[in-house]
DNA sequence: TGCCATAGTGAACCTTAATTCATGAACACA
DNA sequence: TGTGTTCATGAATTAAGGTTCACTATGGCA
C-alpha cells in the first residue's frame, strides 16, 4: 500500500508536469506552441507518454484551460459572495478579473481571445459560461435588493461578461503595449461601464476595489 | 472586347457561385462544412477550380466572411449616421442588428461564435473591430453632445459590442429553440441593457425601433 | 475548319501533427 | 536474483484535407 502510494505520487507529478509544462507553452507564445511533441519534450517525458496521462490533445488541453479558468473563477466567485452591495461586488469582480488579466496577459489573451483549434474553443466556451454564472448570482442579489433593474438575469449577465472580456481584449492582444498603469485605468473604466448597465439609480461613482490574491 | 467581356462575366459568376455555395454551406451546417471539396461540389465545379478564384482556403471564407459582414456593418453604420439621438440610434443599431442576427441565426452563429480554424478565426476578428468602429463614431457623438458618460471612446464601444455579441451567442446556438417572438425580446432587452451603460442621466425606457432592411 | 488561349478537371500528392505500439527499463515483491 | 507488472520511449503510422498540375474541354476567331 504504502509503495503503490509512492507510485501513484509520481503518476500524480509526471501528469501534472506535462499539463505545466502545457500551460506555459500557452502562457510564452500561445496557441501555435500547443504540440503534444513540443510539450512532451518540455515536461521532460516521451511524445507517447502524454497519452498514459490524457486521451487525446483536445483532452489535454481542455484540462489546461479548466485548471487555469477554475482558478479565475474561483476569484470571482469569492467576490460575488462577499459582503457589500451587490453594485460595490460587481464592480470589484470585474475590476479584480481584469486586473488579473493584464498581470498575465499572455495567457489571458489566450484564454480569452485568440485563435485556436475548435476543440479548444469549444472548451473556452465552458469557461466563459461558468463566469457569467457567477456574474448572474450576483445580478440575481442586486435585483432583489433593488439595486438593479429588472431584467433577466442570465441576459444580463452574459451582456456584462461579453462587456468586459471584449473590451479586455485589445488592451490583452500581444501588440499592445504592456504598461500596468494604464492596465488599471482600463480595467477601471471597464469595470465601471459594465456594471452601469445594471444600475437602477444614478450611483455615485464607485472606486473598485481590487481584491486580488493568490 | 465585347467578347472578353462576356468571358469576363463567366469568371465573375463562376467566383460568386463558389462564395455563394460556401456562404450556404456555412449557413446550413457551420463550419465543419467548410471544406473546398465540398464547396466545389455544391458550386458544381471541380475542387481544382475553387483555387483559380481563391489563393486558398483561408483566402477562400476571409472573403465570405467579408462579403456578409460588410453588409452588418453597413447596415449598422447607416443607423449611425441617422438622425435622432445618440441614445435612440444606439438602441436602434444593437437591436436591428440582433433581430437580423436573429433571423439568420445559424450564419450569424458561425460568424459570431462558433469554433472555426485559427485562420478564420482571425478574420472574424477584423469584423468585430469594424462593427465596434461604427459603435465608436455614435459613442463619440454622444459624448459631445453630453448624452453619455465621458469616457474613452474605444473602451466604451468595445464593451458595448462585446456586451450584445456575448449576450447573443446563447440564443443563436443551434441547440436553442427559434422562437422568434421570444427573439424580439431577447432583442430588446440585449439593446437596452448593451446602451443603459454609457447614458449619463437615468433615460426613460426607449422603445428600440428595427430599422431592418435588405 | 483548324488554332489558340483560357477555364475546368479531379486524382495524386503533400504536409502536418496527432496517435499508436512494439520494445525496453524500472521496480516491487517473493 | 527472478519475475511480472507498470510505465516510458520515440520512430513509424495514420488521417484528413488542402493544394497542385498535367491534361481536357470550350469557345471565339481567322
Amino acid at each position: 500500500m504504502a509503495i503503490a502510494a509512492v507510485r501513484l505520487n509520481q503518476l500524480v507529478e509526471t501528469k501534472a508536469r506535462i499539463l505545466d509544462a502545457a500551460r506555459e507553452a500557452v502562457a510564452l507564445s500561445g496557441w501555435k506552441d500547443a504540440q503534444i511533441a513540443l510539450i512532451a519534450s518540455r515536461a521532460g517525458v516521451a511524445t507517447g507518454s502524454v497519452y498514459r496521462y490524457f486521451d487525446s490533445k483536445a483532452d489535454l488541453y481542455a484540462q489546461v484551460l479548466a485548471l487555469v479558468s477554475e482558478r479565475e473563477v474561483a476569484v470571482v466567485a469569492a467576490i460575488v459572495e462577499a459582503e457589500g452591495s451587490a453594485s460595490q461586488c460587481l464592480v470589484d469582480a470585474i475590476y479584480t478579473f481584469a486586473v488579473r488579466a493584464m498581470r498575465g496577459r499572455r495567457l489571458a489573451y489566450a484564454l480569452i481571445a485568440e485563435p485556436c483549434d475548435p476543440e479548444i474553443d469549444a472548451a473556452r466556451l465552458k469557461y466563459r459560461a461558468a463566469l457569467a454564472d457567477q456574474i448572474a448570482r450576483l445580478v440575481r442579489r442586486g435585483i432583489a435588493n433593488g439595486e438593479f433593474v429588472e431584467i433577466d438575469a442570465n441576459v444580463a449577465a452574459s451582456c456584462v461578461a461579453g462587456a468586459f472580456m471584449e473590451a479586455l481584449v485589445g488592451p490583452l492582444a500581444p501588440e499592445a503595449a504592456p504598461d500596468s498603469d494604464a492596465a488599471r485605468t482600463i480595467a477601471q473604466a471597464i469595470a465601471g461601464l459594465s456594471a452601469r448597465m445594471l444600475f437602477r439609480h444614478a450611483t455615485p461613482e464607485l472606486t473598485p476595489v481590487s481584491r486580488v490574491s493568490a
